[in-house]
RNA sequence: GUGGGCGUAGUUCAGCUGGUAGAGCCCUGGAUUGUGGAUCCAGUUGUCACGGGUUCGAAUCCCGUCGUCCACCCCA
């Protein structure tokens, strides 16, 4: 074949598709459980939307982003992110004119352009969720244990949240500044990324695997928030206590986009290898202000479905229930016409109906049948033809019944839905 | 962008210090002329990633390209 998949995508098929969708419906279940409505952004947006916002100096803006120009010469990129495209299409729609707290949910396909490894794509998906219109921090607790509640679902109880606050755009300032001089200060002895780092974004020192021994002398962030910020801080901590979500504040925690105010959290699971981060959020109080709208304070976060997947068993039990499904066995074109009207009967009463065209024989239709996990094979054949019935074989037990075409969608109700357990 | 491992059948892999390509699974047919999940028998499957070099001879050694995996940077 002449064709290969671009690097670093991939196609979602088989028995990894059905897995797949199950868990976004599992985790779309839970965000509109807590009153989080859809919404759908485009895939791609105009350039300077993320160079604004991201910042330009990231890592996103620099080296990521998937740019191309359109027919007309305007700038354009693959979204890399969905924060951004969500407040713009809040503000864009005048949400803000409704007052009160607007809350959505995503999902769907975000591109970078990095090196792909284990946990990480060019084409990846996130589910996120953002609360748009009050900086009271009951809603970062809401954020943070919806996404704990995700994963809850899927039965991780021993998650961990990493918490920490950037504090806003005065303190966090302030911060720097002091940051900077210690580093000055500790110069002689930072590798040369961490020279670089001292005056592009000081912060990133705390993420070097080498300075560690200057790392701890570091002043943290967390000791010197202002006054709002460290009492938003605080409330945060409390009111997690309350609820029962368990964290650990981490000083060192940063996170790489720069409209991140106050709350920054990460939840990590340790099984994960080198990107183990399975969600990331926080508060971006400033965003909105950046896009030319007023001032209005948020809150967020995005989970990664590559790496949710990755720690899923591959069958995961299903607590939804699945409809009868019945696989129709033909022998010749009479035979499959007669087949499709009995299985457009059964599709009309809620079933699954298949009808195998191959030709081939039964052997190979029952085989095809049960690797596909069907309920009921339905043969339809001369002598069915006849009598005017079906012969419909149970494929867990093996036994046989005939029943005559009227009576099918009949005998299906009674049995009713299977594969509850 | 940087570093390392790996590219052989649809798939998972074997193939020694160079001598002309193999196994399991899958698939197809049969034992069972209309009955799956078990067993047995038979059969098909290849640009040895691509391009160049060394050699009488390269899947094997060397170089380059591409892909893939892992790590760094960074992030979901």
């Amino acid at each position: 074949m002449k064709f290969k998949k671009p690097r670093g995508t991939q196609d979602l098929l088989g028995k990894y598709m059905e897995k797949w969708s199950s868990v976004e419906e599992r985790i779309t279940g839970i965000l509109r459980s807590y009153g989080y409505l859809e919404i759908r952004t485009p895939i791609f947006e105009v350039s300077d939307l993320f160079v604004r916002t991201v910042g330009e100096s990231s890592d996103i803006v620099t080296k990521e982003m998937y740019m191309f120009k359109d027919k007309k010469g305007r700038r354009l990129t693959l979204r890399p992110e969905n924060t951004a495209p969500v407040m713009r299409a809040y503000l864009e729609n005048g949400l803000q004119r409704q007052g009160g707290i607007s809350r959505f949910y995503y999902m769907g396909p975000m591109f970078r352009y990095d090196r792909p490894q284990a946990g990480r794509y060019r084409q990846f998906h996130q589910i996120g969720a953002e609360a748009i219109g009050t900086s009271n921090p009951a809603i970062d607790a809401e954020i943070i244990n919806l996404s704990m509640d995700i994963y809850r679902a899927f039965g991780f109880s021993s998650l961990q949240v990493r918490l920490n606050s950037v504090g806003c755009m005065k303190c966090r300032g302030e911060y720097m500044g002091f940051l900077r001089e210690k580093l000055e200060e500790y110069k002689p002895e930072l590798c040369d990324d961490c020279r670089q780092r001292t005056d592009t974004n000081p912060l990133r020192v705390f993420d070097c695997k080498t300075c560690v021994s200057v790392k701890e002398k570091l002043p943290t962030i967390t000791d010197h928030l202002c006054e709002e910020c460290n009492e938003h801080f605080e409330k945060l901590c409390a009111i997690l206590k309350q609820m029962g979500v368990d964290f650990v504040i981490d000083p060192l925690l940063v996170r790489g986009l720069d409209y991140y105010t106050k709350t920054a959290y990460e939840i990590v699971c340790p099984e994960l290898g080198a990107q183990n981060a399975l969600c990331g959020g926080g508060r971006y109080d400033g965003l909105a202000s950046e896009l030319g709208g007023v001032s209005i304070p948020a809150v967020g976060f995005s989970a990664g479905m590559e790496r949710l997947m990755q720690i899923l068993p591959d069958e995961l039990d299903k607590s939804e229930t699945t409809m009868t499904r019945a696989y129709f066995v033909v022998f010749d074109d009479k035979c499959s016409i007669q087949a499709m009207v009995l299985a457009d009967r059964l599709r009309s009463a809620g079933f699954v109906a298949y009808v195998d065209f191959s030709m081939r024989s039964i052997k190979k239709q029952l085989k095809s049948a049960s690797t596909r996990g069907y309920d009921y094979a339905v043969f339809v054949g001369q002598k069915e033809i006849e009598d005017k019935e079906v012969t419909l074989k149970n494929m867990e037990s093996g036994d046989q019944v005939t029943v005559s075409f009227e009576k099918l969608v009949s005998y299906f109700s009674e049995k009713g839905v299977v594969g509850i357990e």
